[in-house]
DNA sequence: CTGTAATCCTGCGAGC
DNA sequence: TGCTCGCAGGATTACA
């Protein structure tokens, strides 16, 4: 479910219901996520305040007050493909799938519920430590990339852009959905190589990815079944996509029927007529 | 270096 | 109605 938009809407929504609040105890189901829960983390972060949610790529970070004063611990959460990161009332009832519970000093809880459990739930002692392990594996945020930085990561390569877009050593955030609507807004063939780009399609690519992915913060994500925000509300962007999920139907510029192929393991969605898969034909300079 | 497949899970829709 | 199959927003690993 979640890519960078779901997962920055989830930290806009939180921020607010967290910000300066106690965890006051831990609750956890007896199944594990894709990282083990440690024993002593349940002890360290009981009785921490939290100070701030952050994004990093498609990571939740929640940055907490340790008790000795120089702590700066970290809990970081990755919603999987169908984690629901929310703040309810603690008298809600308690969906199934729940794996960890933050109860909060006002009555409230944090919760982390996610059916197939590829989410994650962890703790590091150190923000400082944290953010530079985490840099040596992401590449940028797709915001404001820099344009010549972005073009020798694309020519560089071999791999089809479907390929590229969904590497988070790349660029950070973009996934199954956003690959496919940035490539169709680019009018960039998925299957295209990356060493194939010329440096204009290159920067039409990079502006697509930015657009689009704004495009979708702004409509709160997409719920194509499982997402909610932090406050539980579902996505918008689902109605907007010009190709995903939308094998079959007309492509909304040209009317051409949208297909589906396998690219990089994924279901990748493209129109045959708007995303050419050759270099489009220059006029010929010499008529 | 690239690509493909399998793996971790549960649930849903399609097709028989 | 009920069964099996394939597929789903992600990420990592092994292998050809």
């Amino acid at each position: 479910m979640p890519e960078l938009p779901e997962v920055e809407t989830v930290v806009r929504d939180l921020r607010p219901l967290l910000a300066g609040r106690t965890i006051t105890s831990v609750r956890r189901s007896a199944q594990n996520l894709r990282r083990p829960w440690e024993e002593q983390w349940t002890a360290t972060i009981t009785g921490t305040r939290i100070e701030g949610v952050r994004r990093r790529g498609k990571w939740i970070l929640v940055d907490v007050r340790g008790k000795s004063a120089k702590d700066s611990p970290v809990l970081r959460v990755h919603l999987g493909m169908t984690g629901q990161f929310t703040v309810v009332n603690a008298s809600e009832p308690e969906p199934n799938h729940l794996h960890l519970v933050l109860a909060l000093d006002n009555g409230t809880e944090l919760r982390l519920r996610d059916q197939r459990r590829f989410g994650s739930a962890e703790f590091f002692p150190s923000r400082g430590t944290l953010d530079t392990a985490m840099n040596a594996d992401l590449g940028p945020e797709p915001f404001g990339m820099n344009a010549e930085t972005f073009r020798l990561s694309m020519v560089g390569t071999a791999r089809n852009l479907k390929a590229i877009l969904l590497d988070q050593t790349i660029v950070a955030g973009v996934g199954n959905i956003y690959a496919d609507e940035a490539c169709f807004r680019a009018k960039l063939h998925p299957g295209r190589s990356g060493s194939s780009l010329t440096a204009d399609e290159c920067d039409r690519l990079r502006e697509a990815i930015e657009a689009v992915l704004t495009k979708a913060i702004a409509s709160r994500g997409s719920t194509i079944r499982d997402y909610v925000g932090g406050s539980g509300l579902r996505g918008g962007f689902q109605n907007e996509f010009a190709v995903y999920g939308r094998t079959g139907a007309p492509c909304p510029t040209c009317k051409t029927l949208v297909e589906c192929v396998r690219l990089a393991g994924r279901a990748s969605h493209f129109c045959r007529s708007c995303q050419l898969s050759a270099i489009s034909r220059q006029p010929d300079k010499t008529k």
